[in-house]
DNA sequence: GCCGTTTTCGGCCCGACTGTTTTCAGTCG
């Protein structure tokens, strides 16, 4: 089951969206925003809390606390059942359009009737939008624009989504009677950054006890199709899951054939049958006489094809094939070569958890080292000043003092750093002499993200160029299916950072995953580093490393290719950058 | 509806951009 934090927060966001549809009291709709962040973050468990308890949530009071405890027991809240009621539920879908908020949702459902995007897509082409107040010819290419940006997702969702459903469900067969073994395959297997479906595949040699477990999941909404060798369902959340079960002696070949992609297979079964062999997914054949040769496990099917095991992150027909032929496949990156994390957050800005909490889940991770980033003052709504970052400071160096000396492998040390803006000049928030103090800078764009090409790529260069910038953030600033990266010339970039020796990147927040898996495959070739950073708001947000690892994998990147999982003297140098003195 | 080193009421993240207007509402980060 999803973790009920996570239910709650998604009830109160949709609360929040509700109250602002309805022109409710809008300090009251950020007040459940909050509350639906602050929970979402929170590392206790809310089904485990009482009253008193859930109060101790910032942001949450009584009367969002009772709110809790009625959801807990009833699973309903009725203040938000009453706003429902008022209000089609594709009314507030309209708001996932970029540009399109809540005031003008609501216009276009009372004033048009409008309560779906298909809806919405008739209306604009029927040129009844422009004659609403405040609409006009833009607003309707706008809106046009923001719903291609939503479909260009399509029905998928993002990594996180996929790989809790996966895990849960992978977790739950592997109990069930008779299952010999059982993995999710398919797109997630390959750490793509958004999944359509998600295979799930198991090894049995009855395989009816599985399909009755699997349709019986606690999450399993509707049985869509139900087959011996084949069952496919929808979760509660709509997602569609497949399981397939496979004789244990298929194993190898069901996961190879399973796992994708489609291109690398294609490829794969061609290599196959140059060689008088056939491929599917229950082994690999003799293609004159049907014998099996090999099918149990994916190491024997790619070596009887004359080929080394291909990590699933690659096997994209991206030249995998070639370089396993030549014997030049890359130790790829994995999570456990992570030393560090370079880009987090605390409460003194958008965090939610306080320092003290952040540095010991950084260290109960094991990192060797750990970098509190927060926001720096040109993003106002964060209220940074000169003395509050020079406080939080000095709590750091208090701080790594103490855990730098704890544990058998020599303890976490605390980096102090920042997450500067970097304006449309390419300038950031303070001069040189400021910025001499910190440990490492991130530097990253937040605003004025429709420049020119040309302006993007200066403001860019002249960032890189800069001795305190180590590290661009989020490159491109994309988020995925609601906003698109800024138009710049990425080789251009790409070739400043080798240069200057400055970091990109791979920022594993499942909305953004940025850069992502063909940048990184671009950038790659002109030398650059690489950070993998959670971005962190709360200590939860410290295990997305796992989707920034398989993002850099995708992107063909080993160890030596990412400074943090350098040892933190290797690191530091490379944090000296071009800077005198 | 939450919160408090400006405290139990009266604030609430601030500024910029866009497209619509003709002085501003809506949206976004």
């Amino acid at each position: 089951m999803a973790r009920a934090n996570d239910e709650v927060a998604a009830l109160f966001a949709e609360y929040a969206d509700l109250i602002s549809i309805t022109g409710g009291d809008a300090f009251r709709a950020r007040v459940y925003e909050k509350a639906a962040r602050s929970i979402g973050g929170h590392h206790a468990d809310v089904s485990r809390l009482d009253l008193k308890g859930l109060q101790e949530i910032p942001n949450v009071g009584r009367s969002i606390a009772e709110k809790i405890v009625e959801y807990l027991g009833t699973g309903r809240v009725s203040a938000v059942e009453e706003l429902r009621a008022r209000i089609p539920a594709g009314v507030r879908r309209l708001t996932a359009v970029p540009t399109l908020g809540p005031k003008k949702a609501m216009a276009v459902y009372q004033e048009l009737g409008v309560s779906s995007i298909e809806e919405l897509v008739d209306a604009i082409r029927d040129e009844r939008l422009r004659d609403l107040k405040g609409f006009g010819p833009r607003t309707e290419q706008n809106i046009l624009h923001g719903i291609a940006l939503l479909r260009s997702s399509g029905d998928r969702v993002l990594i996180d989504a996929a790989m809790d459903v996966a895990e849960s469900v992978v977790a739950r067969l592997s109990t069930a009677a008779g299952c010999r073994r059982c993995a999710y395959a398919g797109s997630l297997r390959r750490g793509r950054e958004t999944i359509g479906d998600v295979d799930v595949l198991a090894a049995a040699d009855d395989s009816e006890p599985l399909m009755r477990a699997f349709t019986e999941l606690p999450r399993t909404r509707e049985v869509v199709a139900h087959g011996t060798t084949r069952t496919s369902i929808r979760t509660t959340e709509g997602l569609a899951v497949d399981l397939r079960v496979v004789p244990p002696d298929s194993w190898g070949a069901a996961l190879q054939y399973f796992t994708g992609s489609k291109a690398h297979n294609i490829r794969t079964r061609e290599r196959a049958v140059h060689q008088g062999l056939k491929l599917s997914e229950y082994g690999l054949f003799d293609a004159e006489t049907g014998e099996r040769i090999v099918s149990e496990t994916e190491e024997e099917v790619y070596a009887r094809l004359g080929l080394p095991w291909i990590p699933p992150p690659l096997r994209e027909d991206r030249g995998e094939i070639e370089a396993g032929l030549r014997g030049e496949l890359p130790e790829l990156v994995r999570e456990s070569d992570l030393r560090g994390d370079l880009h987090t957050h605390t409460d003194l800005t958008d965090g939610l958890a306080p320092l003290e909490q952040m540095a010991a889940a950084a260290a109960a991770r094991g990192h060797a080292y750990y970098a509190i980033t927060d926001h720096a003052p040109n993003l106002f709504m964060q209220r940074m000043t000169d003395e509050r970052m020079l406080a939080q400071r000095e709590r750091v160096r208090e701080l790594d003092a103490e855990y730098g000396r704890r544990g058998a492998r020599g303890g976490t040390r605390l980096l102090h750093g920042v997450e500067l803006n970097i304006d449309p000049d390419g300038g950031v928030d303070w001069p040189d002499d400021f910025l001499a103090g910190f440990d490492l800078c991130v530097a990253s764009v937040h605003s004025h993200f429709n420049q020119s090409r040309d302006a993007m790529t200066r403001r860019f260069l002249r960032a890189c160029e800069n001795p305190y910038v180590n590290i661009i953030g989020h490159p491109t600033t994309r988020v995925i299916g609601k906003r698109p990266g800024v138009d710049a010339d990425l080789d251009a970039l790409f070739a400043a950072c080798a240069r200057t020796g400055t970091a990109l990147e791979i920022n594993s927040h499942p909305d953004r995953l940025d850069l992502d898996d063909e940048h990184i495959l671009r950038a790659r070739r002109y030398g650059v580093k690489f950070a993998i950073d959670s971005d962190a708001h709360s200590t939860l947000h410290l295990a997305y490393l796992r989707y920034g690892v398989a993002t850099a994998q995708r992107g063909w990147l080993a160890k030596d290719d990412v400074i943090n999982a350098w040892p933190l003297t290797r690191l530091r140098r490379f944090l000296r950058k071009g800077r005198t003195g």
